[in-house]
DNA sequence: ATAATCTCGGAAAACGTATTCCATCACCTA
DNA sequence: TAGGTGATGGAATACGTTTTCCGAGATTAT
């Protein structure tokens, strides 16, 4: 004998007159308000919220509110498994905050990524998390962008490239880098080449250089540059190949993607990786462990960043606050002890 | 000498303001209303926006329109490539569209998976894809929430697990594993483990069902339940070694990552995968070329099925039209062809 | 030339909620 | 007992849009 209206969700409205009570009773009764309710209403307003299967309407409370429960988060390639586990992490950390994640994939073109943070715009997340962005400086219309959102109240935090005006955290790329050079130095090894990413990527940019001057002869290493991604390395790792320098002992990629990419074209050209020529990558994601030999890297904290991430944009500290987390080079069989020449 | 508020964006009516219209013209200016405007306001709206870099307030679009333009995602972990990959998918096919994707992750809790979804009526997406979920019947809560939602208007639709009453895109993977098994029978292979995953999961139960029944005695297999991640799949392949069943041949993991575990196990206790004990899995992600030996596993679209997910909520058609997706069984060097006993 | 239609602009109401005022009432203090 | 104070409920308004409705010109058909 309850008279639903078919077609829509029911309203505020529906569950005040269910319970018969005001609807600036039923908002009260039904969230964190400041003003008490009477017990009695109380449990009127809710078992009628209770019968009817009442949920409030977000976009209502947000527009009347004037802010969301919500956070936006950037990424290149979800499929990506460096990505994927900072996406988790935030998503993790945002989730116990009671807020839902919005999602966007650049694919990696600054264009797409323009356009993302100027839609988002009109979202009004509480917050944007740029996971691996390629802001350059302070006077493209992406730190515009950013700025105006910014200037409406929104929170910015950025992973994985320090130096920008927003809060950050972020791993020492660089010094990670030379730290893993050094440790292949001592293994024995000294003729290097590099596999690095576009220029344009900090975080490509920052492994690389770090790398070669981790070295105890930074002149010994060959540098190729190639897409970001797994494609990439073996691109990168063919070419190599073809310029047949076959005095070089290890190849560097600035990711793992890269890395295993460049282990397959190996393979695909009837080497060992490992043995005939030795691989380092960078993240240890989980394929690291599993491929063979398993793989050199440098162990990046991906989830914890995503966690990091959120943290920063819902403690509202510091503007540019940055925070920096640990990482550890791990050596595996993809770079086996050196020994004799 | 203008005056814009500090502290938050300009709205609809600061528009109009400038352009000297009323907001009911700046509205219809600035996005695609059935009324036309004279080129000449057009003109001066879309000047002004400009000037004050105006993002219309999509929470107030959604309320005064009813509908919103996001598309919610909830899988069990966005970590996993299979499920990253259907995200992946996912996120282009609503770009494409002009749709946001709002994300959450249940973690492989029904409770999880039930709150998720209860607070997500309150977002009003303009649909929910439901990826890798473990509805039971009609009768639980969670079908009880989404048919309330439904009946407010929104879409649903689920990835692989037909026979549920929405838009659904599946692969069969009941024959495909069936198929699969036959390869490997062809291959010589007669004594088999199957490691599975929670009896709960639709998609465990039918690759282990279609699994045996494709084997020419199914009486030879031995079954192992565990989690339904890689640490799962380590888990039961210790176990099976503990057991000694030293005449199983090939051990079928219900997917990837666990088949991935499993072989990680058998190297940790010094046996070699593919020759000590063959190994085979299910989705072929991107990790089942790069392990060594590479992986036997069957080709499942995922990405196709995130698309496809967004195609069958955006297209509208017939309430629960199946779309199946084929499968290819792919065999590599974890399961080389057997001579002789 | 007049009626009928079309085009376009603006005022106002609507969407569903939060919040600001009032008003009422009970209780406490002096 | 009078005045003050605190708790509680409701009416009304605000949030930033879209959309309905109305009216005024302009255009077309007769």
């Amino acid at each position: 004998m309850t008279e639903e209206r078919i077609g829509s969700s029911p309203t505020l409205r529906d569950v005040a007159a269910e319970a018969g009570v005001s609807a600036a009773t039923a908002s009260r009764a039904l969230n964190g308000s400041t003003r008490t309710v009477s017990a009695e209403k109380l449990a009127l307003v809710l078992r009628a919220a209770e019968k009817l299967g009442y949920a409030p309407n977000l976009s209502a409370q947000a527009t009347a509110r004037g802010s969301t429960k919500t956070v936006a988060l950037i990424v290149h390639d979800i499929a990506d498994p460096y990505f994927s586990s900072i996406a988790a992490g935030a998503i993790e950390g945002a989730e116990a905050a009671g807020l839902t994640v919005t999602m966007a994939v650049t694919d990696r073109s600054p264009a797409r990524e323009l356009e993302i943070v100027s839609t988002l715009r009109g979202h009004r997340p509480h917050a944007i998390v740029l996971a691996g962005s390629r802001i350059g400086d302070e006077h493209d219309a992406l730190a515009g962008e950013l700025r105006a959102y910014e200037a409406a109240g929104g929170r910015v935090a950025v992973v994985s490239q320090p130096g920008l005006p927003y809060g950050t955290v972020a791993v020492d790329n660089r010094r990670a880098a030379g730290d893993l050079a050094a440790a292949l130095v001592a293994h024995g090894y000294r003729r290097f080449a590099v596999l690095r990413g576009p220029d344009d990527l900090r975080t490509s940019r920052d492994r690389s250089e770090g790398f070669l001057a981790g070295l105890a002869q930074p002149g010994n290493a060959v540098v190729i540059e190639a897409g970001f991604t797994e494609e990439g390395g073996h691109a990168a790792m063919t070419e190599l190949l073809g310029r047949g320098l076959d005095d070089i002992e290890l190849v560097f990629a600035v990711n793992d993607v890269m890395a295993i990419g460049a282990m397959r074209a190996l393979r695909d050209a009837g080497l060992v990786p490992g043995r005939d020529l030795a691989v380092a990558g960078f993240d240890d994601i989980s394929a690291a462990t599993d491929v063979a030999p398993a793989l050199t890297t440098v162990r990046v904290p991906m989830r914890a960043m995503g966690l990091r991430a959120i943290d920063l944009v819902l403690a509202g500290g510091a503007e540019n606050e940055v925070v920096w987390l640990p990482t550890t080079v791990v050596l595996r069989d993809s770079s086996p002890l050196r020994t004799g020449r």
